[in-house]
RNA sequence: GGAGAGGUGGCAGAGCGGUCGAAUGCGGCGGUCUCGAAAACCGUUUCGGGCUUAUGGUCCGACGGGGGUUCAAAUCCCCCCCUCUCCGCCA
C-alpha cells in the first residue's frame, strides 16, 4: 500500500511513478475520495465531541443528585443519530477509497528498467554453457530413465501439472532443501517451516490480493488460503508488530510447499515440472530498515548467486522492467539458469524489494525517536527445488543416461552421480 | 466435534454503566545519590487518525474483531476470532 500522506502531499510524483507501470488511472479517484473521507471526518469528530460533552455534564449531574434537564438528553440523542447517520457516510467513503488504495502497486525505483515482460535488462551471464554433441535430454526424459518421476500416474491422481517426484529425485531434493538451510543459517537467516493455509489478511498484507487473487487455491469451507510461496505467512509473522530497530535486519529462510493455479497460464510450459500447482522452495526473507533495504537486496542476490555456482548452474541475471514487477515489488532481479532442454534461461529464482508497501498493510513497523515508521521487506529464492532439479539434470546430464551431482549436496546426502535404471 | 473458563498497556493484573486511555506491581527510559554500580527515592513510559506546518498544540478513535442497547459502554446484549482446561478424535 502506498503512503496516502505522500499521495496527498505530492500526487505528481506518485502519478509519474505509477505510470511508469501503466497503472496511474485510479490515483486521481483516490484523492477525491479522501478528499470527502477528510472533510466528513472532520463534521463527524466534532459532533461527537459535542456529544461527549454533553453526556459528560449529565453524568456529573446525576452523581451529584442534581435534575437533568431532558432538553439535554433529547438534544444529545438528536446529535447521535445525526452522528450515526455521518458515520455511515464516512465509513462508505472510506472503504471506497481504501479499496483503490489496496489496488495500487508499489513505486517502483528509478533504476528499474521500463517495459513489460520482454524488456528485462540482462546485468551479467555466468558459467559455461555445456555442449551436448551425442545429443540433449530434456528434463522428464532424464528424469523418467532414472526412475524419479512419474506424470502420467500424477495426473489421474491430480490432473495436469503435477508430478510424482520418486526414487533417486527425493534424495536429491532433501539434499537440495538441506544444503540451502545449512547455508543461510551461516548467513543469519533463521530457519521455519511456516503454515502454509493462510487467512485472507495475510495475503491482502503481502498485496497478492487483490491483484492476483486467482493465482491462488482456496479451500472450501474454511476461509483459508494455499500460499503460493512462503513469503506470505513469513511476512505476516510480525503483522501489527512494532520491531525494536536494534533487532534489525530480521532475516528468515521459510521452508514450504508452495500451490499456485496457475490460472492464465494454460498451453505454457506444459511439459515436465518446470510450472507445476505444487513445489516445494526455500525461501529468504527480510526485515529490515527503510536505508538498509537496497543493500540487503543485493545481499540476497548476491546468495542466490552463490548457490547457482556452487551447484555448477550457467545462469544470468535480469533486472526486471517495471511492468513485469508484482505489485508489491519496487525492484527485483530474477536468476535465470541456462535450460539445455529447452535451449534457453529460464527463471529458477527471484528477489524482490517491496520496500514499506507489504509493511505498511501489515501494519509491521519500528520506532525511530517519537515516530513509528513501516519497516522493509525483501524476499528471494533461495532454491525452487523443482526447476533446480531440472536445471541439475539438464546441464549435469552424461551421454549413457547418468547425471553428475554437484560436490556440495554430496555432503547433504545426495549420491555422487544418479544412474539410469 | 462436545463441555467449561477467559482475552485489558512491553509483561502481570484491577476495574464490570458516568469525569477510565484505564489502579497497582514488574520491566523500560530520564534524574537524585555514588569514584562507579546496586538499593532507595522522584519523574516518565500505548497505538492509529483528523486539523494546525507547529517538530509543539488541539481534537477524534482504540480495553481480541465487528454490530447493537444507552444521553453515556472496558463494563450490558448479539455474531465472529483466538487462548486455556476437560472429554472425544487423531499424525
Amino acid at each position: 500500500m502506498l503512503d496516502l500522506r505522500l499521495i496527498r502531499r505530492d500526487p505528481d510524483t506518485v502519478r509519474a511513478a505509477l505510470s511508469r507501470r501503466g497503472d496511474a488511472a485510479r490515483l486521481d479517484d483516490v484523492l477525491a475520495l479522501d478528499e470527502t473521507c477528510r472533510g466528513v471526518r472532520m463534521s463527524v469528530e466534532e459532533m461527537r465531541a459535542e456529544s461527549t460533552r454533553i453526556a459528560k455534564g449529565i453524568g456529573q449531574a446525576k452523581k451529584a443528585g442534581e435534575p437533568v434537564d431532558p432538553a439535554q438528553e433529547t438534544e444529545a440523542r438528536r446529535l447521535r443519530d445525526e452522528t450515526t447517520a455521518q458515520e455511515e457516510v464516512l465509513r462508505a467513503a472510506e472503504a471506497d477509497r481504501d479499496a483503490l488504495l489496496l489496488q495500487l502497486p508499489n513505486l517502483a525505483q528509478a533504476e528499474a528498467p521500463d517495459g513489460g515482460e520482454d524488456d528485462a535488462l540482462e546485468l551479467r551471464r555466468v558459467g559455461e554453457i555445456p555442449t551436448f554433441p551425442g545429443g540433449v535430454l530434456d528434463h522428464v526424459t532424464i528424469a523418467e530413465g532414472l526412475g524419479g518421476l512419474d506424470l502420467e500416474r500424477a495426473a489421474r491422481t491430480s490432473g495436469s501439472r503435477f508430478a510424482y517426484l520418486m526414487g533417486p529425485l527425493v534424495r536429491l531434493q532433501m539434499s537440495l532443501v538441506t544444503y540451502a538451510v545449512d547455508l543461510l543459517e551461516g548467513e543469519g537467516f533463521i530457519p521455519v517451516i511456516p503454515p502454509v493455509l493462510v487467512r485472507e489478511e495475510a495475503l491482502l498484507g503481502t498485496g497478492f490480493f487483490p491483484t492476483d487473487r486467482s493465482a491462488i487455491y482456496e479451500t472450501a469451507s474454511d476461509d483459508l488460503f494455499l500460499v503460493g510461496t512462503s513469503e506470505v505467512p513469513l511476512a505476516a509473522l510480525h503483522q501489527d508488530e512494532i520491531l525494536d530497530e536494534a533487532d534489525l535486519p530480521l532475516r528468515y529462510a521459510g521452508i514450504s510447499t508452495c500451490f499456485r493455479r496457475e490460472a492464465g497460464a494454460a498451453g505454457r510450459d506444459t511439459r515436465g515440472i518446470f510450472r507445476v500447482h505444487q513445489f516445494d522452495k526455500v525461501e529468504m526473507f527480510t526485515f529490515t530498515t527503510p536505508e538498509q533495504s537496497e543493500a540487503e537486496h543485493q545481499r540476497i542476490l548476491a546468495i542466490e548467486e552463490r548457490i547457482l555456482s556452487d551447484l555448477n548452474i550457467p545462469y544470468r541475471v535480469v533486472d526486471v522492467a517495471v511492468g513485469d514487477l508484482g505489485a508489491s515489488a519496487a525492484r527485483k532481479f530474477d536468476c535465470e539458469a541456462w535450460m539445455p532442454g529447452q535451449d534457453r534461461y529460464r527463471e529458477v529464482t527471484s528477489c524482490s524489494n517491496c520496500t514499506d508497501y507489504q509493511a505498511r498493510r501489515l501494519r509491521c513497523r519500528t520506532k525511530r525517536g517519537k515516530d513509528t515508521l513501516p519497516v522493509h521487506t525483501l524476499n528471494g529464492t533461495a532454491v525452487a527445488v523443482g526447476r533446480t532439479l531440472i536445471a541439475l539434470l539438464e546441464n549435469h546430464q552424461r551421454p549413457d543416461g547418468s547425471v553428475g551431482i554437484p560436490e556440495v549436496l554430496q555432503a547433504f546426502g545426495a549420491p555422487p552421480e544418479l544412474k539410469p535404471r
